[in-house]
DNA sequence: ACAAAAGTGTTCTGGATACACCCATGT
DNA sequence: ACATGGGTGTATCCAGAACACTTTTGT
């Protein structure tokens, strides 16, 4: 089967059409392991091409949406979640990614915190799957992903997504967790916590994690930019720090 | 004169336009003081929006090319160039970045080396400008420009783009001059020469520039990856460095 | 001889790493 | 008491910055 160049002459004619997708990538433990890892939800095609592979949610662009809104807006229909981080990743436009209606796709990636909500409404079209085990999708989508995955990892190193991922308050034992699953190795903790402590973008709080087994850790709280604001574009130009 | 949201409804049935975009870079002696500098082309607006104004060259793209082969190929149409390095910038789509007819445009940003020709082809509609004195442009084109500067200064410093500046040898104090003109500051020349024999991408050659009033310097050679294989879409994933 | 840039040597500092060690809690 | 992570101290290593100094050419 392939009726890819089944209708060249048709290809050529039509102006090629403009989609909006987005990798949406959450932090949970694995239910087997239990270690914390890397998920996203794919959902599965319910139409020709590439009927019943999955494929990155996604869509058009609507006439007076930004194109970060249209990103937000199809993550808000997967998955019923609000992004922590939301950043443009790429635009992939060669004319044979798609077969017949060329497609021009403007893809976002996103960092997301599920509640149990949103893990539930995994349905026969919508699941999650670990990042590192998507399988063969649709399209040229695991090319999309393993890009998004090194730009999150890079991001990781030389930004502050890392706090999209956590809450409020939290402990520099969990920042290294975030960083370990993201980057796929284990850190120092004591030079990892004096690192973090000299970049100023933390606090120390007066409260501690009680609950553990053992010595209660103190609670910090990120005081530096907004992650989102490291992105482009952004109205203060000297955000753009890396 | 603002008839900027004259006719929302209009634009808010037709679905968005798609145009590419480019920022094309290249470094010459200023006129006036004689030293190395930033310089861009730019091409007056014949047609209302914008009409006079100067902006970047750019147009639709055409079935059947890649968006790389649209930026290269409005690059050669205005500059009669070939591109040394070119790779994508960012795709800008906000509703209002446009009067009427909605755009979204997916920008290049590229490297050259200008020769006689490409100089002499200045006319009424296409002029070389300092980059940092591009003045007030159409659109969202300062914007796009200064965050072309941005990426630019940026892959300087992490990557190898310096040597797309260059001719297939040169001596390291060539290399400090594209450098600090880029970087627009001083660098040390010791460490300088010393930072790049250790960075291996480079190789001396048994050849000397003759002519300075000075003792002649050593030539050498680059060696490693073609720079553009430092930008995505790549064939090897693991090409993408930082 | 002298100017000018090429090229080398040396010192200092700050950050990253490795790893030994002490601290405070639950059991 | 002891296990478990939280948290501190410290020695080592390496890259970058500053800058003095030597080398080789043209004039």
């Amino acid at each position: 089967m392939s009726p890819r160049y089944a209708n060249v002459s048709e290809r050529e004619q039509e102006p090629p059409s403009l989609a909006i997708s987005t990798v949406i990538f959450a932090l949970r433990p694995d239910p087997d392991t239990g270690t914390l890892t890397l998920w996203l939800p794919l959902v599965r095609r319910i139409r020709q091409p590439y009927l019943d592979l999955w494929a990155l949610p996604g869509g058009p662009l609507r006439p007076s949406e930004s194109l970060q809104d249209a990103a937000a807006r199809n993550l808000r229909e997967t998955t019923a979640l609000t992004p922590r981080y939301l950043e443009q990743l790429y635009a992939f436009g060669g004319p044979d990614r798609s077969p017949s209606p060329r497609v021009v796709s403007i893809v976002y990636w996103a960092l997301v915190q599920p509640d149990e909500a949103a893990l539930a409404r995994q349905d026969e079209n919508v699941a999650w799957f670990r990042a590192d085990k998507v399988g063969t999708l649709a399209f040229d989508h695991n090319q999309i992903v393993e890009y998004a995955l090194w730009r999150l990892r890079n991001k990781l190193e030389y930004g502050t997504v890392a706090y999209a991922f956590l809450g409020s308050t939290f402990t520099l034992a969990q920042v290294r967790e975030v960083y370990e699953a993201v980057l796929g190795r284990e850190l120092d903790p004591a030079n990892f916590r004096r690192q973090l402590q000299a970049s100023v973008h933390i606090e120390p709080t007066e409260h501690y994690l009680q609950g553990g087994r053992h010595r209660p850790p103190r609670l910090y709280r990120y005081t530096g930019p907004d992650p989102r604001d490291e992105s482009f574009p952004s109205q203060r130009p000297e955000a753009m720090e890396h």
